[in-house]
DNA sequence: AGCCGGCATCAAGATGGCGTCAAGACCGGC
DNA sequence: GCCGGTCTTGACGCCATCTTGATGCCGGCT
């Protein structure tokens, strides 16, 4: 989930801003000074940060700077004053965008998907899972082992994906069947051993004693990483 | 140099804007219609680009779309307009940052060199791939092989850019049908077969047996660069 | 010890997807 | 209205995949 701190001591504007990023699904940390600001960003680094300047400890743009010295996380300013010097002094101090209040709440909201959009783009979340033995791609749809890339039929794809999505957890042979062969095939456990005889022969290191790929007698089969 | 693209109509604000830009150090090149910018971006990428939504030709956000189809340059977003929707608008379908005029010359400046500071952090995003048999200029529409360039018609052009956009991704037969002839199509695999063979025909040094355009069988298709 | 159900493995036939080709429909420019 | 290129559509052979049945192994139960 995407992490927001909101640092501004006007309270009730604090709690608004918090009520609106948590209806969006945002998890939101609140910080009322600087200080609590710069120790909250430290302990759980956060993926954006709304700072308001008017701050009762340090200046606003010393906040920043603090931030700065360790983080890119985007920063988006908030302030009551309308003057270009204020403006240029916060943007050039390292702040991502400038927004005067009273502001627009779809507005502000906007402008924090466009800071989060920029700086999300670099570490992409790649949702792969890893063993020792081999590593799946979900997103890519590949699989391979220390001796390459291995092809799957869409069959064994589908399969492992179910597998591979609940780590460690047991997967009962009749969802299993139900969700690659469809309802009309709760019963043919046939075709799971040979998929997975199949899969194991592809990707564990010794198919006739995985370590991987388990089967639990007579309930279904299981992932473990 | 930093190239700025300046998109705007009005000819004595561009000017304005030109002319303050160069004092600055910036290379600065003018557009006054949509389909100028989206050439002149194609022809030599700029660093960064104002844009005004004010446009005689195009909409204001086509023209983004336009850019946004290749590219992550950042852009500045310029508009008389002070509503919420189109501030919305615009920063959603991937603007930077979003000025209302009248402004002041400082705070874009400032707000310019915001979104640079950015850009630059990340390694310059490429509208060109590259491999070993053929090149696609994303931004151009182009396709070259060592033999020359290659001529695609639009539809094989449509398909090869989707699989390039998405280098070692496979890519589901149903989302390439319904990306390429509409959701109707889905389930028309027979025109893949054909698009895509008729691709390997003109980029595979042996069309007979491809190494960029792979197919999964009963999956999808996949570009490897 | 012997029986039995569930599992792994193997192999062979059936199936369906893929590549290829080519003819006709469609659509634009001239 | 003609002509070129592009898109659609159908047919066919080939091959990987899926399906299905048979066999042997193991562990638990009686």
């Amino acid at each position: 989930m995407t992490r927001v701190l909101v640092v501004d001591d006007d309270r009730a504007l604090a709690r608004a801003l918090a009520i609106n990023l948590k209806a969006r699904g945002y998890d939101v940390e609140v910080a009322t000074t600087g200080a609590d600001a710069l120790k909250a960003a430290a302990a759980t680094p956060p993926d954006v940060v709304i700072l308001d300047l008017g701050l009762p400890d340090l200046d606003g743009l010393d906040v920043l700077a603090g931030l700065r010295g360790w983080t890119s996380t985007p920063v988006l300013v908030l302030s009551a004053r309308q003057d270009q010097a204020q403006k240029v002094a916060a943007l050039d101090a390292g702040a991502d965008d400038y927004v005067t209040k009273p502001f627009g709440m779809d507005e502000l909201l906007a402008r924090l998907r466009a800071a989060l959009r920029r700086g999300s783009s670099e570490p992409a979340e790649v949702p792969v899972i890893t063993t020792a033995d081999f590593t799946v791609d979900l997103s890519a749809r590949r699989v391979s082992t220390a001796a390459g890339e291995v092809r799957l039929t869409p069959t064994e794809w589908h399969l492992l994906e179910i597998l591979v999505r609940s780590p460690g957890r047991l997967v009962g042979q009749r969802q299993l069947l139900q969700e690659v062969w469809g309802p009309a095939y709760e019963t043919e456990t046939n075709y799971l051993r040979v998929y997975v005889a199949q899969l194991r022969r592809k990707l564990e290191p010794d198919p006739a004693h995985p370590v991987h790929l388990i089967t639990e007698p007579g309930m279904g089969y299981r992932f473990e990483p």
